[in-house]
DNA sequence: CTAATAGTGTCTCTCAGACATTATGTC
DNA sequence: GACATAATGTCTGAGAGACACTATTAG
């Protein structure tokens, strides 16, 4: 039994790696996708992993993530900074990385489909996987991204985060295909149209009233994100699996 | 830039240590109540502070949270293991701790009314502290207890976690009780009661029809925690402040 | 009896699910 | 014209807020 429960005791000490990983998120073509690098060494050596690396001496992990967000999607971090990025959890098995103690802290980030990444400065290969379709990951990684999607999931229901998502301008079509594709379900156009616009600072029309063609139907009115970040009431998925277990 | 996004440069390796740090959380008296220990020594000498510890070399930080929660409590880790305890998020900010770089990993715990804690082996007083006040506490654990609040706030929305706050059995005015401390409102009882009552798995009656004075009114009827743990649909605060602000 | 707490019943308003209907574009 | 997508309108049922009322104890 620890003696020092409350003052940090110097012998006490034991050195720990810190790392972030990111569960960088993005919605094409109806799909859900995450940005993967593919590890050129052991241990894992060829499998898919979450980008992430250490946290430097004088950063805090939530900067450490943001430097990485801006790397691995090659943007500047001016641009990047607009992102959502939210802290998940932290995974502290002693054995989660072979060679030594390494403890995570997870991010998810949530972005507009964006051009296809270059790797973050060297050769490292980076591209997006759709979700359930990545072959076993490094690591603890799969859990991670596991729950990453749990987590996202239950924050469409309660937060305005889905427009996180979506480009600057965009039409109620495209923020539920953002629902339906997370949740993997379908939702009711009508229904979910009255929810958002009935919803104060959800979205608001975009300024002129241009239009823009999803194909070949009627033209969309277009949107932008409004100033509110929850969502009150909810927008609760229909039925089915949830995050919480109801055994 | 880092040019190690994915693997696991040893250069880069930088030493942290590697904390835990508990709001451990009851309901006494219709107040909500937090677990503090008094600091012996620099820096903060003699303010109060969360209970906490390092994560030693071979256990994860969950259960280094679980094993400050015994020594605190001052019950044996068995009994302490029906404790709910879920992390919140990890805080590492540089210059948290003055006198090296320290992460740490915060849980919050929600226990019944225990009695008065004795300190964690060693001379250090700890005691059940009213929240709100508390005085200004060591390191960031304002910051810390002002997340955990806000998260067992609105985890009380979406889960059947009140009842961590009860005794094996308990009278739906007790449950009550504790929605009414985290949140500081008051509810509608005949309300409250049907949405416990017709919420499957919340709560179940106790077998043998006992029943308990709670003062000089009618008894009541004693129940016991249920087996569902998400709440669908949620139990909403009726008004008011929200963790994420609306601006 | 009164005071206090536990428990029941009921009305209404909000909101979500279901779905019919109209509008406006491409081919 | 057919077809596809966007947008509007309407009915209904579940559920929450408000609140009147009854039940059972202590004093």
């Amino acid at each position: 039994m620890s003696t020092a429960p409350e003052g940090y005791d110097p012998h006490a000490f034991v050195p720990f790696a810190v790392t972030v990983d990111l569960a960088v998120f993005t919605v094409r073509e109806g799909r859900l996708h995450v940005l993967l690098v593919e590890r050129g060494e052991a241990p894992y050596e060829g499998h898919w992993a979450l980008p992430g690396g250490f946290v430097l001496p004088r950063e805090s992990a939530e900067e450490a993530a943001r430097r990485e967000l801006a790397e691995e999607t090659g943007l500047t971090r001016r641009s990047s900074r607009a992102f959502h990025l939210e802290q998940l959890r932290t995974y502290s098995d002693p054995d989660r990385d072979p060679r030594m103690r390494v403890v995570s802290v997870a991010y998810a980030a949530l972005v507009p489909d964006l051009p296809e990444p270059r790797g973050g400065g060297d050769a490292a290969r980076a591209r997006w996987w759709e979700t359930g379709r990545t072959g076993p990951l490094a690591f603890d990684h799969d859990r991670i991204l596991s729950d990453a999607h749990d987590r996202i999931g239950a924050r469409l229901e309660y937060t305005c985060l889905a427009t996180a998502f979506c480009p600057a301008e965009f039409t109620l079509g495209d923020l539920q295909q953002v629902y339906e594709t997370v949740w993997g379900v379908e939702l009711d156009r009508p229904n979910f149209r009255r929810k958002v616009l009935t919803t104060p600072g959800f979205v608001q029309a975009a300024e002129g009233p241009p239009r823009r063609t999803g194909g070949r139907g009627k033209p969309a009115a277009l949107y932008r994100a409004g100033a509110a970040t929850a969502l009150h009431p909810p927008l609760l998925r229909p039925e089915g699996r949830r995050e919480g277990r109801t055994p």
